[in-house]
Parts: C-alpha cells; structure tokens; sequence
RNA sequence: GCGGGUAUGGUGAAAUUGGUAGACACGCCAGACUUAGGAUCUGGUGCCGCAAGGUGUGAAGGUUCGAGUCCUUUUACCCGCACCA
C-alpha cells in the first residue's frame, strides 16, 4: 500500500461534501467560532497558487477550532459584480452574468480541489439578486437616517423632520452638507415637499449631490479616491480627471471619530491601522473666518496653527475656490483667469508630480485681520488643495515650509509683505515648524506663551469676536457611490421632478435589465440607458417600459417614471456580506436577529493588505451603521484581522541577440547586446534550465531559433514580480494537486515562511513536504497493509507526540504555520526511528495533524479502523508529564562564553547545582585557581559563572 | 517629507521572547542498499583553519556575567500616504 494522495483525496473530498461534514448551525451548546476569508472576484484567469494561501491559514484555524469544541462558521462566496466580466462583455456582447457563471463554476472546480472546509450551504454571491435585494434595502435605510451628533448615531430621518416641524433647524446638532440656510419651524412648515426634500437631501447618510468626482474618461465611469493609484484608475492605469457631476454618495465623514477611535479596540496590524487613520487624517485645530475688505464676503480658513494668527502676512485660496471670482479686483483679473486656466489644464497626476514649483498669483483683494484689522493681501496658489478645509489658508511664512517658500519666491511683489517673525527664532533660511521650544513674539496678547497656551488663548480669543472656533477636520471625504457601469447594483431609486424617491423595500429585487449593448448610450447616459425596460410603475409597483414615461409631465396625473441609471460601487456588495452567511436564506431581511445575535461579528478575517482603505474602512462605516439601528450586536465587524503576503511569480526570462533568432544563455549573455523576453514558467525547471524543444513547439516565434547553451544547457534569468498572465509566471494550484496531492499544497504553502510575508513562489523546496507525508504514511502502513499496533509505546515515543501536540498548538495560536510543518516533520523523523507503529501514537498524531494535511489524516484515521471523521475528533490535549526528562544537560559557561556541558538531575536546588559544578574537575581547570564574583545559575535553564 | 515593515548560511527560514545562533527543509558532498522507485536509508555541510582554535545575525556604538533579541546612531530595501494648512 503506497501513499496516493489523487485517490485518497478524492475519495475524502466526497465524504465530506455526501456527509455535508463542514456544515455549520444556527444553534449549538459550543462556543461560537466564526473564521472569515475575504471572498474572492472570480475572474476569467481562475485561481493561481497565491490565492489560496490566505484561505489555507483560515481553514487550519476554521479545522483546529472545531477540534476544539468550538462551533465554526467558516463560509466562502464570491463578489461577483465587477469590472472584468463587464469589459469582457463590451468586446464580446456576452452577458456578464454567463462568463460570471462560468467564472464561479471554474473557482469552485479549484477550490474544492485544496480540500477546504467550507459550508457551501451558506455561499453568497453579490451579483445575485436574492442577494443585492438586501444591499438595495441597506442603501434605503441609508437613505433615511441621519447622523445626530448629539446622540453620536444615526437616527431615522422621521426623527430629523420631527425637529424641523417643531424648532426649524438652528438646535440640529448633525452631520450635513456645509452651508445650510436656517429656517424656523414655520419657515419648514410652509416650505412645498420638493423643497423640504431638497433640504432633507443635505441631511441623508446617502445622498445625491453636484460634487466635484474623480471621472476616467478611459472606463467611462466615476471613481472613488481609494480606486485611483498616482493619479490613474487602479484598473487599467488611465488618467482621471476632475468633474463636477451629480452622484450618489455616502456620508462617511459622519463616522469620522467613530472609525478611528474603533481602531483602538481591534486587533488588526499596526500597518492597516496606520494606513486607515492616515486616511481619516483627522487634524485638531480651528476655523476662523477673515471679513473681505470693501466687500460683505468672508472667507473661512481650517488652521491647526491658531496660536500663529499674528503671523499671517497673506492669504492663499485653492484656484477653485468659490470666492475667487467675486473678490478679483479688474487690474488683476486678467492674471487670475490665466492662473486657473494653466492649472485647470494640468492634470491630477502633474500637479502631484511637481510639487516643488511654486506658483501664484494675487487677486488684488484684501482681507481683514481679525484682531489688528490690518489688511491682508489674498493669493490663489496651486498648492492650496480644493479638497481639504475649506480649500483657503491663512499663511503663517515663519511658520510653515510652505507658505515661506510662496513668500520668498513672490517677495517685493505687489501684496507680498515683509515676512513677519512671530518666534523667538531665526527665520531667516528657513521657517519654524516645531510646535515647541519658542515663545511668541510680535503677538500681541499671546507675547510669550507657547504652542499649547497659545492656541487656548487664541481660540477664546476668536470665540470672543464671533470670528473663529476650535474645529476638527478630518481628511475623510464621502466616498461618491454611483458607477456608470451595467455590472453592478441596481439603485432602487426613481426620479419625480428629479428628485430621488426610494422604492418600497417589499417591492425589492430591482434586478438588473437586459440591454442590447453595455456601452453608455449615445447621449453620454449610462449602460442602463440602453435598457428598453426601465422605468418604475407606482400604481403597480413594477419596472415597466421606458417610453411610458412622459417626459416634462407635472407630477400629478403621472404613475410612471425613470429609474436611476447609475449602479452601485464594487465596494457596496462587500460591505455587508459578513451578516449574510449568517442567515444566507433569509428573504426579508439581510439576517434574522437571530442568527445575527448568536454569530455576533467575525472573530477571525483573513485577506490581503491592498483593502485596507477601500473594503475594510466602508465595510466597519455599514457595520456601524447597522449599529446604531440595532441589526448587528457590535461596533466592529471584524475583531481580528490577518493579512497574507503576497505570492510573487519567478518570471523566466530569455536572451535574444539583437537583431537575429538567436538565444543565448543566462552567463553567457555579457558577450552579446541582448533584449529580455518572459517565457512560460512551466518550461524552466527548478535548476533554471528550460526545456528547449517545449519552448520551441511554446509559440511560433521560436520555432526555428538556435541557442546558444552553456554545458549543453541553457539557463534562464530570474525576475520576481506579481503573478500575471502577461509575464507567463502563473502558476496553478491544479498543477500541483494533481503531481503531488493536495495535503502537499497546503503544507508546502504554510512552509515557505511567515504567513504574511511576501514571497516567491517556488518549487525547489516541494519534494521535502512530499517527502514527510509518505513517512508518514509508512507509520502507519507498509507494502502489506496496516502495520499498527496496540502495544504501549515508550516514553520516547509519548515525548515526541507530546512536543508536537504542545508546538501545534501554540503555533496555530499564533499564525506561526511554518514552524508547525517543521514540527510534523521532526516528529515523523523521531518516530520513524523509534520505530513506531503503536496505535496510542498514531492515533492522537491523526488529530494533530488533520488541520494542515486533512485528506490524509482522514484516510490513516480510517485505516485505524474509524468510522467517523477525523475532523469531529477533540485536539489531543498537551500532557507535561510526558515532557519531563530524568536529568538535564546544563550549559556551562565562563563569563558568558559556552565551554562545557554537564549533566545534572533536574530536581537540585541552585545550591547543589553549585556545589557540584565547583567541585567538577572542568570548572577547577577553567578556574586556573581564580575565583568567580558572581555564580549564575537558573534552575532548568543555565550556569554562569562570571566576574574574574 | 510622514507612517509601517524587513535585514540571520549557497537558498526558504527557526530561535522557548535576554540564555549552546542557524531548528526544519531545499541544495551540495560522501556512503549504504537496491525488487531502478516520484526510490529509500546513513553521515557531513555558517565562514576561516589540516587541526587546536578563531570568527559570525546589514553597519557603528551602548546596557548586561551574557544581545539576533533591549537602547542610541546609521545604511539598504519593501509597502502605505503625501503641497493635508
């Protein structure tokens, strides 16, 4: 009987599945356990050998927690609306929806292959319906609520027009859209619906609004800040644009101080901490507003400086900014509208490329300064950023790298003053940026305090003549929800007057319409213009046909009208998906109170580090909102959260000669002008070598090559880069599994080093993994068949099963996977020599073993003569009795250094341990008749003697 | 510029958290066995040295009887963010 891990794992792979083994239920007396992987986009490419990684250390732990008494939830899904399968659909006129099918189906086949233990009974797919109904519920509840800074939660927004009916909006204390005129409660009363709307609208937690939006021209579609990399799409690399558009968006700037202070309380990386807190940019400081002279204009700055207010020689506002217009005086103008047109015409991407040159120009206009009521000249400058604060400052040369530079490089120029020195400091190479270590000067009545003193000061100061208050500002922007794709969500949204109206949530799924071409319409509408079907019915409640809409037709004789053409965001789909394993049948709401109560939130997430201010920040904003509505039990969906490195591709690379057909070999190419080209991995072997005639029959352009070979081989070059299709790198797990199993797979990848280290993939090391499973195998079985016995082991034996019990478990605890492999191997190697087959071994190292290889842990726990799954099985429990030796071999060192060892029982006290080491003929010998200060001894551990 | 991280043999990496550095595996060397298999088994393998011995965790200091581990300085690389007022 040989190990035959094709056989085995199939067999076992279809016991699990019949016996439905990894299901997970609803109700048990075991503690709840609930492991997470982030659920993959299937796209066209199917899995390479990196994917799995992560879903491997999910599933030893998902394994390991069952044997542990717990009840696991441990499900896998797909996120199954996005760009590709549209793109795809563009070029072939296939539906999405097929090539998605088709997609899953292809994960699936590979998935199952690895031999994970997830509950399919529970798989989601975003871009079903039955699903996305449910996302279109949460985006209406979204809609109706609003963000009561007094309670700190969202309210429902029937609350919100409660206040306004009674006190008007002066007492609201929310989160809202800047600039909102008050009114009264009469003023509200008698305001018509549309307009009580219109305000409401400023109010929502998702919101339609003119915005200024990130377009890419290249995809056709808007995107949100965490999908452009450099200034260009993640997807595809094309530039994107500033433009100013009517979108949905969500108001998570509401959840600022809530999504950092949570960060606090989970036990994530420190990087993705970081990363997201970076991203919230929250800044303490305040506004104050400067009156425009000879104008009613004001102009309100965001400082976190305010204890330099007396150093502010000018102002400097974004080249958007609203006010630059009205406030340019006729000398001027002809410059300014020049400035904005240059910077208008650079792109995102160059503006962020120099930011070394300074320009300006000045506006002619003169502020006021709020407490010498001295004139200050107000600038527009590029540097200032439209996007955050309120896109103006106040410049403060002595005291910001920034504004000094503007100084200098605009001195003697009409309304550039004389820097003004506020610290106690030279200034004259460079500002003071330290917020300590000086004392104000030149200030008035915050001579001589400091940064802290001083900004107190400044602030009451400010507070005092109505011009300025303490402000937080966060970098968080609403993240713009609408996407001009047909491969997403459906809004359940239509529009009366333009104005949004939700559509009754009993009335959900909207689902998807067909369309002819899936392509923006020729009007420059979304693809969900070309829909024949597309308009909602609200006598009948149902989509109905486009062209009964009556176009500029008053509202009231009219029951028919357009639906939203937008779709939403990738991101909406995966921002819930957590709560729907919970309770993936449920039709009315997106998990029963239930399920959602027992299951709680995710105890363990695994998944890649690139989500962490897309997916990981929209998906803790949701779950807070379901919050503050009682849907989910906790503030944070995912307590603990690891990311796995990256699996690199070993690009193989040939040698052209310039110029001609012919290949030179990796050492031998310093002879010749050569160009790179990437070739198929699958031809290059772990020794570099490349199997010649496989490259030839490869692809026709090295049909007829010659090589040029070094001792008859010829070796290729190396580059470690992403796995992609276009560097010929990838490589597939199927591969694998069918050459040496799946078990291998699985712990070949937890071998190759620390899970979230990023790493090349390689085969070289294979062969060892492989090799420990068919030890193992002869534990237990020889040519003969079984070989197990029910003697008692030795001593011996139960010390290694112990150690590796104790190393396992620790290990698993601490995601520290590749030392476990390591582990198994020593275990099997000491065994194997003690020639052990004795079944009060084998049989608890079946368990112990189980999480990381399972199929053939299910097979030898068979051979034992089981008929139940080893999965179901408790963990061996570690015994220290079994680790205790009979004495113990001491170092003994000299003033730190080793010199000899000795052995001692393990029971003596320090005393005898001394007492016996002095005496040994050894010590006395080192000693040269010297005697030691200082006799360290640690019972168990080491001897030390020191000081001579 | 700011933030996070990494650095140990020919290679992937361990190191009980301050206690014999290099476990385990790949590779390499030597040998055994052979029913030639995807073999298997045994021994060796940081570097210098025939050896005794010396030396060694990116670099330089420090604390300590003792440092890969702690502190200070520094270099290189990787990953985020970046004119954030």
């Amino acid at each position: 009987m040989k190990y035959n891990p094709k056989e085995i794992e199939a067999k076992w792979q279809k016991y699990w599945s019949d016996n439905n083994t990894f299901k997970a239920s609803n109700q048990s007396n075991k503690p709840k356990y609930y492991v997470l992987d982030m659920f993959p986009y299937p796209s066209g490419a199917g899995l390479h050998v990196g994917h799995p990684l992560g879903y491997i250390a999910s599933d030893i732990y998902a394994r390991y927690k069952r044997h542990q008494g717990f009840n696991v939830l441990h499900p896998q899904g797909y996120d199954s609306f996005g760009l590709p399968a549209e793109q795809y659909a563009i070029q072939t006129g296939q539906h999405p929806a097929v090539t998605t099918e088709t997609n899953i189906n292809r994960y699936r086949e590979q998935l199952d292959k690895i031999g994970f233990s997830f509950d399919w009974n529970r798989e989601v797919r975003t871009s079903n319906p039955e699903y996305y109904k449910h996302t279109q519920r949460i985006f209406i509840q979204l809609f109706n609520a609003w963000y009561n800074k007094n309670t700190d939660k969202a309210e429902s927004i029937c609350t919100l027009i409660d206040l306004f009916s009674k006190e008007g909006n002066a007492t609201v204390n929310a989160v809202s859209d800047e600039n909102i005129e008050v009114f009264s409660a009469d003023q509200w009363n008698a305001f018509s619906a549309d307009d009580q709307e219109r305000i409401l609208l400023k109010y929502r937690l998702t919101y339609l609004a003119e915005t200024e939006v990130n377009w890419c021209p290249a995809l056709g579609t808007v995107l949100a800040n965490d999908e452009i990399v450099n200034g260009v799409s993640e997807r595809g690399g094309h530039p994107v644009i500033r433009k100013k558009m009517t979108q949905w968006s969500m108001r998570i700037s509401a959840y600022a101080e809530r999504l950092l202070q949570g960060l606090d309380t989970i036990d994530w990386s420190e990087s993705i901490k970081e990363a997201q807190r970076n991203w919230i940019g929250k800044s303490v400081g305040a506004s104050v507003t400067f009156n425009v002279k000879e104008s009613n204009e004001t102009i309100e700055v965001f400082t976190t400086r305010p204890d330099t207010i007396f150093g502010v020689n000018f102002m400097t506002l974004a080249p958007e900014h609203e006010l630059v217009a009205a406030i340019t005086t006729a000398d001027q103008k002809a410059a300014v509208d020049a400035y904005i047109q240059a910077t208008s015409k650079r792109s995102e991407r160059e503006r962020m490329a120099d930011v070394k040159t300074i320009s300006g120009v000045f506006t002619g206009a003169y502020a006021e300064h709020p407490f010498t009521k001295e004139p200050v000249a107000i600038w527009i400058g590029d540097y200032v950023l439209a996007g955050y604060g309120t896109g103006a400052v106040m410049a403060v040369p002595c005291g910001d790298e920034r504004d000094y530079a503007f100084a200098k490089h605009f001195a003697l120029q009409n309304g550039m003053p004389e820097i003004i020195n506020i610290f106690n400091k030279d200034i004259s190479e460079e500002a003071y940026t330290e917020k300590a270590g000086f004392e104000l000067q030149n200030s008035d009545f915050l001579n001589g305090m400091d940064y802290k003193e001083g900004t107190k000061k400044a602030i009451d100061e400010l507070e005092k003549i109505g011009q300025g208050k303490a402000k937080v500002n966060y970098r968080l922007r609403d993240a713009v929800f609408s996407r001009q794709r047909y491969w997403g969500e459906p809004f359940p949204v239509y529009y009366v007057n333009g104005l949004p109206k939700m559509i009754d949530p009993k009335y959900l799924p909207i689902e998807l319409p067909e369309v002819e071409k899936y392509l923006p319409t020729e009007d420059g509408q979304p693809p969900l213009g070309n829909a024949i079907n597309w308009a909602w019915d609200t006598v009948n409640n149902k989509v109905v046909s486009s062209d009964l809409v009556i176009p500029n037709e008053s509202e009231g004789s009219q029951t028919i009208f357009p639906l939203e053409l937008n779709t939403m965001p990738g991101w909406a789909g995966s921002s819930w998906y957590w709560l729907r394993y919970m309770d993936v049948d449920n039709e009315n709401e997106i998990a029963s109170k239930e399920a959602i109560d027992y299951w709680q939130n995710v105890d363990l997430y695994i998944g890649g580090s690139e989500h962490a201010t897309g997916h990981l920040l929209y998906s803790r904003f949701w779950n807070k909102f379901l919050k503050d509505f009682n849907i989910v039990p906790t503030e944070e969906p995912f307590q603990k959260l690891i990311n796995q490195g990256m699996i690199l591709g070993m690009s193989a690379i040939v040698y052209r000669v310039s110029g001609t057909n012919k290949y030179v070999s990796k050492n031998l190419k310093g002879d010749y002008e050569v160009e790179e080209l990437r070739v198929d991995v699958s031809l290059v072997n772990a020794s570099d070598e490349i199997d010649i005639e496989g490259l030839r029959n490869w692809i026709p352009e090295f049909k007829e090559a010659e090589f040029i070979l070094e001792n008859g081989k010829y070796y290729v070059g190396r580059e470690v880069e992403k796995m992609s299709k276009r560097w010929y790198n990838v490589v597939n797990p199927d591969d694998i599994c069918n050459e040496y199993g799946a078990d291998t797979l699985r712990l070949y990848e937890m071998f190759l080093g620390p899970l979230e280290q990023s790493k090349p993939w390689n085969t070289a090391g294979i062969t060892g993994v492989f090799g420990f499973l068919k030890k193992l195998w002869r534990l237990y079985a020889d040519d003969n068949g079984l070989i197990v016995t029910n003697d008692e082991p030795t001593a011996e034996m139960y010390k290694s099963l112990h150690k590796t019990i104790k190393k396992v478990t620790e290990d698993i605890e601490n995601f520290s996977f590749n030392t476990s492999v390591s582990q198994f191997m020593i275990c099997v190697n000491e065994l194997q020599q003690q020639k052990c087959n004795h079944r009060a071994i084998l049989e608890p190292l079946s368990i112990v073993i189980s999480p990381y290889a399972p199929h053939i842990a299910e097979e030898l726990w068979n051979m034992l003569g089981h008929t139940d799954s080893v999965s179901q099985q408790p963990f061996p429990k570690f015994e220290e009795k079994y680790l205790i030796e009979s004495s113990k071999e001491y170092p003994v060192s000299f003033n730190g250094k080793m010199r000899f060892k000795i052995e001692l029982p393990l029971d003596l006290t320090a005393e005898q341990i001394e007492e016996i080491i002095m005496n040994d003929e050894r010590t006395q010998a080192q000693l040269q008749g010297k005697t030691p200060k200082k006799v360290i001894i640690v019972p168990g551990k080491i001897i030390n003697l020191a000081g001579f």
